[in-house]
DNA sequence: GCATGTGAAAATCTTCACAGCA
DNA sequence: TGCTGTGAAGATTTTCACATGC
């Protein structure tokens, strides 16, 4: 499937474009070109073309990209074409947020377990998850869970990682506001929301 | 303040420097060279040096910078000198979890006021802020409100940016999973949670 | 004719390497 | 000596432009 190198920044896209083509494909276009996407998503068509061509992803010359098609090559592409089975470490405000967030689905991912070191909260139901005690993290691998979301204190953050990835996790979203440490096999993706945020003021104008 | 063309790039790494230095100013040392910070964050020495002179952020020959210095400028160039007024537009569970969020203060954020459409959260108290009727919106100009985070449903996003924007504020964290369409003189951040998720399985390695 | 796929060019970003100063 | 500031080199990414195929 890989054609040479590809850059981090066509595979940060690829989802950007699945987003977009599903949106298109209710439309109920059966073929879409790449300007179709590109002005949709305020990109460059050759962008696009390019991306498509690192994974291996072709259309049609003087038609485009057949809609239903491209979305499972995309998914497939990104694995997102088997379910994963995804833990959730921490549930505070925003790790509820996430059990309740329904936007996982379109992607495959699929939170089947939450856990909480708060004696309080074990036991309780969030959004049909029974959160259970942060002990239990070891049971992920026999569960088949490979993801994992961090949604723990800043300074607990380091030490979650590291059981997560003892418990067998492959990739690991991470929302705390710190760099985490793990080995080179295991991904890590960091939200920080706060520093998103504090971007912002730098671009507001004057007045 | 600008010193020729600033890399995008190099505004987006200034937030991450800025919680580095926040960290290590707190051990007490009086300097920090661009090696100690970068060793730090594992990124390179001289992208910092550079990222600075963009900025116009210069240090002593020898020594490096002075931390107390260095964080103030860091901060007025990001314009986190000042506080800033956010307001939140939905508070369902993403919101309510945003509302609670320690992070945002120790970057001069405020979220001071809190919208929501639906009759029966309006007057609720979430983390001591009273949520107010969407219908209000306009009220955020006179209230020095300049900054918004949008955490509706994606169906009525593109809305309420409309409605934030003629309420004059200058800068919107979206976390729809939508491209919103604003003016030119107002800046949006996208964060939509599920997208950086759905490029974690891709990493994975097989097994 | 129309949209793709792709080398080549352009633009951008990162790292190097070293002169210069404390 | 040690670390900065920065031109220049290198690496990467984006865009162009056009030959190719439907």
């Amino acid at each position: 499937m890989r054609y040479g190198r590809i850059p981090d920044e066509a595979v940060r896209r690829l989802p950007i474009y699945l987003r977009g083509l599903l949106f298109l494909s209710e439309g109920g276009q059966q073929s879409i070109s790449s300007k179709d996407l590109a002005d949709f998503l305020s990109v460059n068509p050759s962008q696009i073309r390019k991306d498509f061509s690192y994974f291996g992803v072709f259309g049609t010359p003087g038609v485009g990209y057949k809609t239903e098609t491209l979305i499972k090559q995309i998914r497939k592409i990104l694995k997102l074409d088997v379910v994963h089975r995804t833990a959730l470490a921490g549930v505070g405000n925003l790790g509820s947020a996430l059990l309740a967030y329904p936007g996982f689905g379109v992607y495959g991912l699929d939170i089947v377990a939450a856990f909480d070191t708060d004696p309080k909260k074990i036991g309780r139901k969030v959004s049909n998850i029974t959160i259970e005690s942060s002990s239990k993290l070891g049971t992920l691998r026999r569960r088949k869970i490979d993801l994992a979301i961090i949604a723990v204190p800043g300074d607990s953050a380091q030490k979650t990682a590291d059981v997560l990835v003892k418990a067998g996790v492959k990739g690991i979203l991470n929302f705390s506001p710190c760099y985490i440490t793990v080995p080179r096999r295991v991904k890590v993706i960091s939200i920080d929301i706060a520093m998103d945020l504090a971007r912002l003021p730098y671009y507001m104008r004057a007045g």
